[in-house]
DNA sequence: AATCTGTCTATTGTAGATAAAAGACAAAAC
DNA sequence: GTTTTGTCTTTTATCTACAATAGACAGATT
């Protein structure tokens, strides 16, 4: 195989969904716009629901001709692009197979491990390699530099300037700026979660990112927007390995969040630094606790 | 051909050298210690040698037949790796080439100018994409964010962020830690350099990174190290193409390093921020006066 | 006149192959 | 007993090939 179809496999499936609401479809370039595809992948996907006799299709006349079934859907493993399988697959492999620091790591072994090229191991490999956690040895093998404590304290420290300077900047932000509406919008999540915390604990991970997104993005610089993908990939994996005391650490981390989020809101720079040192500052000792 | 034998070229050129100067080499390992290369690499150099008469090599005794010639040696240009080759291909194209913001950059056509693989062009992309100068459309081309103005500041920000945080570090290593024996070297060269301004003005460029480079790794942090990369590599080819009065603005940045140096040795914190900042705003005037 | 479709071309993502380089191990030499 | 060499295996760096996807253009449709 050349190339994974796991552009017009996951395309196809959003396009059944929008499909079972309506009754014919839009133009192919306005189904392209919707569905984030090209014009060629629309119609690999038209060509399909034809075959499969979702839709009638005559040129400009797309009718339905009947509801998607669950069986007409492709599985969700194949549409997972190979980057993201990689992804996962790696990130398994080295937090929970006792990934030692200093362990080298080996293309081919891993290619074949996840079923991949080496290619695009590799290629996944120099992109991971900025989050600081693997190095390259020129003309051989990566080593594994762990997730230690160290690795902990060097990323809170970059995280914890970028922060400040971020949510600073956030204060400055004219009152017509999107992100104060976004805010409002983060807020209520955080109450509504908030009340029913016994149930709803577990939405945390991904409210954090949203409202640290928020916040670096209004930073304007594309240096501290881009690190922010090497905090969110430590803390997603992190929520996925560390459950102990989920729920009564997401309760007080929320609000923490509600906290700061009223000083951003006050426009008070003062009250914003010390809200924002005080949840970092329990962010990064909940992440150390979890390690050695 | 799979693999480009720069490796074994270039360590062949350095092995003539250092048998310049020599009547016998020394072991296979020793040697591959010296030059940092694997023993296959250092057999293939000997072998190498035996053919062109230099040495006699029989098991343990390697003789030295005769001084190296100039012919002998590779030609420098087949020496570079394949990675070095693709980076200043492409630097020069951006750089000189009317790098609009905003333009495509096309894999199979760079991969063609340059004469390379479409794979090791791909595997500069991406690596160089942390560089922030470039970003990828997935299942399309790059595109060119351009060195611009909003560029140089978004990089001098974080520069100054991280430079401060570091120099403060410096202040507190112990009084034994190497790199104060290495800030008196790179003081006693800014010396001289400045009482010979006239001729090694342009030794600036590489003592600046080597004495900001030293600075920054006092932070122990990997984030903050590697991102002297970008710093680096940003002002190399600045310097590149901005002669105009480099010898005016490269005494006067001497003038404040050494100012920042003496700053630094005094440990008084409030005097290094003072110089710190002084010297990382003229820098960044001199960034920005180069951009439109 | 604007948009859409049919058709074609160009480029990307990925696998597989191969030479260069690294590295392992036992026998040989000191 | 340590270091060195001879030989062999494994891994990386790089090229080429090909299917998936994007994108361009002219003619068709509203």
């Amino acid at each position: 195989m050349a190339k994974q179809n796991t552009v017009f496999k996951d395309a196809f499936n959003r396009c059944l969904t929008t499909l079972a609401e309506t009754s014919a479809l839009p133009s192919e370039p306005e189904l392209g716009q919707a569905l984030g595809v090209s014009r060629t992948t629309v119609r690999a996907i038209l060509t399909r629901c034809e075959e499969l006799g979702l839709i009638a299709w005559d040129k400009r006349r797309k009718t339905v001709l009947r509801a998607p079934d669950p069986a007409d859907y492709f599985p969700t493993e194949e549409t997972d692009s190979l980057a993201e399988r990689i992804e996962r697959s790696f990130m398994r492999r080295i937090l929970a197979g006792g990934a030692e620091p200093g362990m080298q790591i080996n293309e081919l072994e891993l290619a074949r491990e996840i079923g991949a090229g080496t290619t695009s191991v590799r290629e996944f490999l120099i992109r991971f390699s900025r989050f600081g956690l693997i190095e390259k040895r020129p003309n051989s093998h990566w080593v594994l530099k762990g997730f230690t404590r160290e690795f902990a304290l060097e990323l809170t420290e970059v995280r914890e300037m970028f922060e400040l300077r971020s949510a600073a900047r956030f204060v400055g932000l004219p009152e017509d700026d999107p992100a104060w509406e976004e805010l409002r919008k983060i807020e209520a999540v955080h109450r509504e979660v908030l009340a029913d915390i016994d149930r709803r604990y577990k939405e945390f991970s991904e409210l954090d990112e949203r409202f640290h997104l928020l916040v670096h993005k209004s930073s304007s610089n594309r240096f501290i927007i881009d690190f922010y993908d090497v905090i969110a990939i430590v803390f997603h994996y992190h929520y996925q390995w560390n459950k102990a005391n989920a729920r009564e650490r997401n309760a007080r981390a929320l609000e923490e969040h509600l906290a700061y989020i009223a000083a951003l809101q006050s426009r008070d720079l003062q009250q914003v630094e010390q809200a924002c040192r005080l949840h970092l500052k329990s962010a990064r000792e909940t992440l150390l606790q979890s390690l050695p």
